[in-house]
DNA sequence: ACATGACCATCAGCGTACGTGATCACGATG
DNA sequence: CATCGTGATCACGTACGCTGATGGTCATGT
């Protein structure tokens, strides 16, 4: 920890020893690093100085020098910790480029069975050495918390926004109301409608109460649901096998499954605002910044909401 | 080889990166290093100047600093680098306390089996890492070449000097008349009574013809050789046999061996002047220096010339 | 709401350290 | 013996880096 007789040892004396040692000339190495044959002998006293013992042997004369033993000795690890910095500099050079680095995600079923696949296909296209983890949570409170830890880069997240964490807004997702193919109306669908109706629904995490508070506060009468589970395929699956109808957000569902049918509700929903989070304050890696780039690029198609027709140019554009 | 981004870095960054990163606060990490504050926040600054990136995100107030992701990064490699750094002090301290090194050492057959295990077994006893390689010949031509090109540290070498390299003169090693224990005479052996006997010999290496052409010079009538072989042990058992007697370095004899009668020739036979030779002008590692005082130290009991007592008392006090 | 305290950034000032350029000393070479 | 290529040394000027003081920011406690 001390490094005892290295303490006033710079990187340039150990350049210079490493240019003299090659050249075997004080003077080529100095035009070798830039500097003056004087430089370089003042900064190889200085070495030696502080090793208390001569690095070169200078025979006198129009000979070249000749290390030491010590002189052989730490130019070996010279030559060692030279080969460290520049594999530091190199490994800095590709993270400052975005080439390389670790890149901890967090995301959701929605988004990570919808948008999330092009995003991560497009980032590891052109950057196939970064090092991309997803942490996939349903719980809502368990981002923030990870962010500020330090344990998430970014988040995928849901509306509120939480003290220590920045959130850019991506996209709005609508809730759309998935009926049996058979059941055709034109765009809107009556929420009241659902009233005596089988409903498939989600577990009762945040989402789901979202939906049925949602549903409660403009619907008379009460809603029946027959089923629950957090698999989207089995709900559209169960929609489609005539069981219920379903409330579910629009990235939920495949857009061009004519096997169902897709409806604005009437009186529309609050649309849930899918946002990207990060640390408050925190310096994100340029792997990071350029994630967020694409998560954008590849959300503007939904931002035009309620469409079918947006959404499903978002989705398949990979 | 050009480290790019990290060009400007120099070692104390990276030790203030790494105090601070672990301090949480440039002031305490300022404490740790005895500097000011200010002086921390300048070498962080400096730094993040040489990256064109932060390596701190600074909360504000009195939250701790926290590293970038960029930060993180450099410190891995600056721990490494440090590291490596902390290594080669210890190495070249315990270089300088010749605690290691590595030794190459040429040596010739008499000084093999005589006086030189005394000195590797002493050196290894005091400095048990040291890794000493000992290379053998007898042609007395071939270590001069060696030591001047670097291939050896130090070699045992006979009377010349050679341009390029410096030799210290250990101890003379007298020639000795070796005949069967029954053949009593005190002390002196007149060489004119070899004439006429059988004679074993060395194979005519420089050594033998130094001996022969000595003996020729002050001996009436030729010298018959019967047997030639450069095993020592050999000679000395055939002249035991009564195949005939023998002329050699009184090292090449166990002086302690009463089994055969040794005496000093009459005329005397100039000694061989053994010495301890290195590169003229070349500074010799810690170790080279050590091993140099104890063959001194070793061999100087040898340097009371003539008498066997003195002989014998060297060569066994290991 | 406000004062307090802990923290970092910035600035001016100053000493030192470092590179330059010139000169000296040395040894090989012809 | 003169020359050339070498490293060491010196005086000099600049520039860098540290210090000490100050100001701004944010959390905390009353």
């Amino acid at each position: 920890m001390v490094m005892s007789r290295l303490r006033d040892v710079e990187i340039k004396h150990l350049v210079a020893l490493r240019a003299v040692a090659e050249e075997g000339t004080f003077g080529r190495a100095a035009t070798r690093l830039g500097y003056t044959q004087s430089a370089v002998s003042q900064q190889i006293a200085g070495l030696e100085r502080a090793l208390g013992a001569p690095v070169f042997d200078r025979p006198g004369g129009p000979r070249p020098v000749e290390l030491t033993p010590l002189g052989s000795l730490l130019l070996e690890h010279a030559n060692d910790v030279l080969g460290r910095l520049d594999a530091a500099g190199a490994a800095v050079e590709r993270f400052v480029r975005g080439e390389t680095g670790p890149l901890v995600v967090g995301t959701f079923q929605s988004v990570t069975t919808s948008i999330l696949p092009t995003i991560v296909g497009r980032l590891r296209e052109e950057s196939p050495d970064v090092d991309i983890r997803l942490r996939e949570s349903n719980d809502k409170e368990a981002f923030p918390g990870a962010l500020v830890r330090g344990e998430l880069d970014l988040a995928f997240t849901l509306d509120d926004d939480w003290p220590g964490v920045e959130t850019e807004v991506l996209f709005e997702d609508p809730f759309v109301v998935v009926t049996p193919r058979s059941d055709l109306r034109a765009g809107c669908f009556p929420v009241q409608d659902l009233v005596g109706r089988g409903l498939v629904g989600y577990q009762l995490t945040s989402c789901q109460r979202e939906i049925e508070e949602g549903l409660r506060r403009v619907v008379d009468g009460d809603l029946d649901w027959v089923f629950r589970t957090d698999d989207n395929l089995a709900v559209v699956a169960l929609v489609r096998s005539g069981l219920g109808a379903a409330v579910v957000p629009r990235l939920a569902v495949d857009v061009d499954d004519d096997s169902v049918a897709i409806h604005d509700p009437e009186p529309p929903i609050p649309p849930r605002r899918v946002g990207l989070s990060w640390k408050a304050g925190r310096t994100l890696s340029p792997v990071a910044l350029r994630f967020a780039e694409i998560a954008r690029e590849a959300c503007r198609p939904l931002q035009l909401s309620g469409t079918r027709a947006g959404a499903a140019a978002a989705v398949t554009t990979a």
